[in-house]
DNA sequence: TGTACATCAGTGAACGCGCGTTCACTGATGTAC
DNA sequence: TGTACATCAGTGAACGCGCGTTCACTGATGTAC
């Protein structure tokens, strides 16, 4: 009742947090309205105020949650690291490791979202297709910078990328598929790929493609 | 009004039938009951005589969807081959295949319903687990299969099974995801994975893995 | 074999409920003079 | 600087709608005699 124009932009961005978290956890059909406002700290009828529809909602969440991913990569990429480590290595490491698995709410937003986005609006499938194109782009520089030679074959540092990002977003889905009935086969998802990846991609730093 | 019984369990077998095409294209919470119902001939109000609840017919499908993927793959391993050919690279092929790609509805139950299993029930998530395993099993056989020296390196062979079969379905969601915003990219994730695959687990024949 | 009756798959209307969306109202914020 | 008024974020009740589920009813199937 009465709020600053600053703070109302605040709201808003509490609504998009907000609706992230609960998005990826229950999927986007697995929410209404109001339970996405009263997380924000709302009543339901603000909604509109904000946005023009649920669905326009979920492409902006989509779109901040893609950003936000490639802004967390690059962050990683850019902090500095002892000489003899290596970036892929620590990526792997980190993106297959249990806490990553079951943290679902904060975790990789192109894993949370992937099986949802197909079902979305229009403007929310460019916002991931785009951001996806970033965070290739990103991993194919890695690669790059990780074979040493980094003139000859961008084509296939990127083709690597791909593959690579790929291998590491179905090890996570299939992993949280089974993480409550068979917890185990969960581990042991994320453990073969891990030793896969890093046999694969991280560790013969140019040697085995084609 | 009035059924034979066997005419029934045919009825019965068809609403499985059309709730797993259904359930796949629009996920599980996307479609009602009396869709469902439809698709399958029949007013929504019969649904009770067959199932305790849309949770007791998810569990079902997802029980009867793992079952036949895992009957599709043994069948097309039992199949003959010539001599030269590898049974892995075909199945990469198959899988990674635009056609496969597109064909949601009857393509692998796996790759349509991952996402989805974490917010079923109970049950459905041990159908799927166990679904789950049984696959690793078979590929796991192949892999050994290829690798020729099949006595030595079990574990190794499930490992690899698993990180095969992750990269494959980690492709097919990717691709999914962006095919209808960015029809390039989703093919270019199809094609980065085949050959990725194709170098990593189909060709190198028992060479480089540790 | 024929008749009488119980069963139960399928129908279609109805139930309460929560959904996405709309609306009249509020009052502090921001603007005009 | 002070006063008067427009703006608009937030409230909370209401809307129609489709959901999952229930129910009384139907009639051919299957069973008992």
């Amino acid at each position: 009742m009465g709020v600053s124009k600053q703070k109302a932009v605040e709201n808003r961005k509490a609504i998009i947090a907000a609706s992230e978290k609960l998005f990826r956890e229950h999927g986007i059909d697995g929410v209404g309205l109001s339970a996405l406002m009263k997380a924000a700290g709302f009543t339901q009828g603000g909604f509109y105020n904000h946005f023009e529809s649920k669905e326009a909602l979920a492409a902006e969440v989509v779109a901040t949650a893609m950003g936000k991913a490639n802004g967390d990569l690059k962050e990683m990429i850019a902090a500095p690291i002892e000489p003899d480590a290596n970036r892929l290595t620590r990526q792997v490491d980190f993106y297959l490791s249990g806490a990553h698995c079951s943290d679902i709410e904060q975790g990789c937003a192109v894993a949370g979202l992937t099986a949802d986005v197909r079902r979305l609006g229009h403007e929310a499938q460019l916002h991931f297709a785009s951001g996806l194109q970033t965070m290739f782009e990103t991993l194919a520089a890695l690669v790059a910078e990780q074979r040493a030679q980094t003139g000859d074959a961008e084509d296939e540092a990127r083709r690597e990328a791909i593959a690579f990002y790929s291998q590491m977003v179905g090890a996570l889905i299939l992993s949280r598929a089974v993480a409550s009935a068979d917890p185990r086969l969960g581990e042991e998802i994320l453990d073969a790929n891990r030793q896969s990846l890093l046999t694969n991609f991280a560790q013969d730093a140019g040697q085995g493609e084609r």
